[in-house]
DNA sequence: AATCAGGAGGAAG
DNA sequence: CTTCCTCCTGATT
């Protein structure tokens, strides 16, 4: 993709919206001020460093890999046993880093996340090939992690041929209030599946248009993006697989977008979770506690 | 009030 | 067959 000319993006002002943490709260349509730069080339960048402001406050191992860490590989991340993740970090670290960096870094976190929801959803990466359920799926799933107004049966058998068609001021007319937000990612997952050689189809297919996806294997990916979703599941002790549900409605909401059951709930979930207890793949740690699994076989 | 434990029946692969 | 969804009763926190 072409390297973006640094444009200054005000680091205060992205696209996501503040990090309310609503617990519990039907999506109702909120007040949301739907500003943003008209331009795609402040678009996109823009919308990179909302990424970067969104993973930024989650851990700090960024910090520590230093500014040629795109790669791949699975650094070891958060060496603690409990980390806090509800605090805000100030936001004052960025101008050390210059934007080339913060945007190399980002890119690949952003290649990541697509790549794990296309596990999560079962879907590929590129948008083009998707059915009219994948397009509603990933709609579900994208207003859900940014908390756009939902869209409704807006783009309501749309394949994804056509949703790739529409123009930024059709996804505006669809939805008023989220659809400019929805193109700008959609734009995101465009480019990025057909950017780089590494995963296009190959290692995505293979992994992801297997067997449905088990419980216990969707839990651990949300784990393993701390970035995304540690806000609603995360470690308490990554090697005893010790692990918290922070938001039990979130992560049924999401497992329910998975599995196409909109009536899933943490009540039915969590039974679900109890099945392993016989099965020996999740079990309760040796001090139950509210909301706390434990894997019996970490890796 | 929410979570936990587990029986039961059925849907879907 | 297995896994999970759904609904349930009752206990625990």
């Amino acid at each position: 993709m072409g390297s973006a000319s640094p444009s200054a993006a005000p680091p205060g002002c992205l696209l996501l919206p503040p990090d309310g943490l609503e617990k519990g709260a039907a999506p109702e349509r909120r007040a949301w001020s739907p500003r943003r730069p008209a331009t795609p080339d402040q678009g996109l960048s823009a919308f990179y460093l909302s990424y970067f402001d969104m993973l930024y406050p989650e851990d700090g191992t960024w910090a520590a890999k230093g500014p040629a860490a795109g790669a791949r590989e699975e650094p070891p991340e958060e060496p603690e046993q409990c980390p806090v993740i509800d605090s805000q970090a100030p936001g004052g670290a960025l101008e050390e880093h210059s934007l080339e960096q913060v945007q190399s870094m980002v890119v690949g976190e952003v290649l990541k996340d697509i790549e794990t929801a296309c596990r999560l959803l079962s879907i590929t990466a590129d948008p083009v090939g998707w059915s009219p359920g994948n397009v509603q799926k990933w709609l579900l799933w994208t207003e859900h992690q940014y908390r756009l107004p939902p869209v409704g049966r807006a783009f309501q058998d749309l394949g994804g041929k056509e949703l790739c068609a529409l123009s930024e001021e059709q996804f505006r007319q669809r939805s008023p209030l989220g659809g400019d937000v929805l193109h700008a990612h959609l734009d995101i997952w465009k480019s990025a599946s057909n950017s780089e050689e590494s995963w296009t189809d190959s290692e995505v297919d293979s992994s992801c248009s297997g067997q449905p996806i088990h419980l216990w294997q969707f839990l651990k990916e949300l784990l393993l993006k701390p970035h995304s979703y540690g806000r609603f599941i995360r470690w308490l002790n990554k090697e005893k697989g010790i692990f918290k549900i922070e938001d039990s409605a979130q992560v049924a909401r999401l497992w329910g977008i998975r599995k196409n059951r909109p009536a899933m709930n943490y009540d039915k979930l969590s039974r679900s979770i109890r099945q392993y207890y016989k099965k020996g793949i999740i079990r309760k740690p040796d001090v139950s506690q509210r909301l706390v699994y434990q894997f019996v076989h970490p890796i």
